[in-house]
DNA sequence: GGGACGTATGGCACTCAGTGCAGTCCGAGT
DNA sequence: ACTCGGACTGCACTGAGTGCCATACGTCCC
């Protein structure tokens, strides 16, 4: 009972020589050139081990997103109600971008493979979906009393994760030599900047507000948008004026 | 040279078939239960035939998606620049949901297997993808000359697409039986609201004066007195929204 | 009418991913 | 030494997807 449920401290060296060994034919003759038979003649093991270890043959391109993936829930999962929503799932973000960055050459191999095979790329998005879901998860439960509570979720952690992305993906086609933290923080404010802080921006410049009282001669100032229902009486007013 | 180079009129029943074959069989034991074979036993042709109408098993489930993919391309091809690009990219998700409204049943029959086969989910997901990229693509053109354009049109492209798809499943999740255009409009207007015309120079304050024309979604400032009939106007509104 | 031709279809054999089952090996506990 | 459990292997099987060739049908041309 030492080590075996505790925590997974001893990993069996076996799941790293299949990675190794399907890296090395990925690269030097392809994808979809390669067989399971391939990987696991190079590996030295039996056939129904590599299926042991990766339910799938695309699993082995990304070994270590479902522990990421855990990562993230069980962040998500503590949280103390502290924080700001918007900024909650952005640091969950920046986990996921942590995981990239721990092997840099590695992530740049995996990307210029996920780019060009279509069946890898068709994983990679399941399993952005399920970080989007996490995220969209909490917030949802997050914006449980806001009117449009789910949608406002689902957009949010669209929006973070595209970001992601965004920043991801600038720093894989560099290579991973430029600052991947310092990509994420710029593409995440501008996230935080739209969404973060207070309900709706749309609902401020319509509100109207408490109607105070006042002598009649007040001068009054009211906002409104060209799509709002004041704007068309406005209008109606004018058009009134210009008749008589 | 009458009908097969012109317009795709003359559509081969056999794809149709297919299509039904396969639903059939698919709802009443189950998608993986389901085998080409028995798709193509059903439909009375030969296996070979399946796979010329259809690259892979999960394409019959999604037999017109790429159509629609190719309406949206041409719909953000022909753009005369005279558009609001959010407005013009919410259009265009407008138009994928009129493809699912075409015929509310199967779409709702179709969103019961794609929700509970994690295959079917994923080549759902790179669907919804391209569609995104596609989005994502026009934005990009549009945001050229802005200081983060490419951040800024991938995460309003992941925005329109997450209401979108908000509306779409809350819509298939009332069996095809709720208003779909009103919930996408009502999902695509908060979009709009957060990221249409956001970036723009704060316009000066308005006078009512002669009434300008302009962006719907702008902000406008109206100055009046409490004597005057605007304020009246302003009052009634306010009852009346406080009675709703 | 008959032959040449392009196209749509069917049949067959093959590769390869993925699964189920049985057997083997090895270390630990008693 | 015996056993028990877990890791590993081999083998046979299903099913998706592909390449190749044969066949049938309509068309065009002579």
């Amino acid at each position: 009972m030492s080590s075996t449920s505790a925590a997974p401290a001893a990993k069996p060296p076996m799941r790293e020589a299949l990675v190794a060994a399907a890296f090395q034919l990925f690269l030097e003759r392809g994808y979809e050139q390669t067989t399971v038979d391939d990987i696991v003649a190079l590996a030295g093991v039996g056939r129904r081990s590599f299926f042991r270890y990766f339910p799938s043959k695309e699993d082995v391109v990304f070994p270590d997103h479902e522990r990421c993936l855990a990562d993230m829930t069980a962040f998500l999962a503590t949280d103390d109600e502290e924080h700001e929503p918007v900024r909650r799932v952005c640091d969950a973000a920046r986990l996921v971008l942590g995981m990239y960055a721990e092997n840099p050459s590695f992530s740049v191999q995996r990307y210029r493979l996920t780019k060009q095979v279509p069946g890898l790329r068709a994983y990679e998005l399941s399993v952005v979906w399920r970080y989007e879901r996490a995220l969209a998860g909490y917030l949802r439960d997050r914006f449980a009393d806001r009117p449009d509570g789910t949608l406002r979720a689902d957009v949010v952690a669209a929006a973070v994760v595209a970001a992601h992305n965004n920043a991801l993906r600038s720093w894989l086609r560099s290579d991973g030599l430029g600052d991947a933290g310092a990509a994420l923080d710029h593409a995440l404010g501008h996230v935080q900047k739209t969404f973060g802080r207070a309900a709706g921006p749309a609902s401020a410049p319509t509100r109207i507000g408490p109607l105070p009282t006042g002598r009649p001669e007040d001068v009054v100032v009211l906002v409104s948008r060209r799509d709002a229902p004041l704007w068309r009486v406005v209008q109606e007013l004018e058009a009134a004026r210009g008749r008589t």
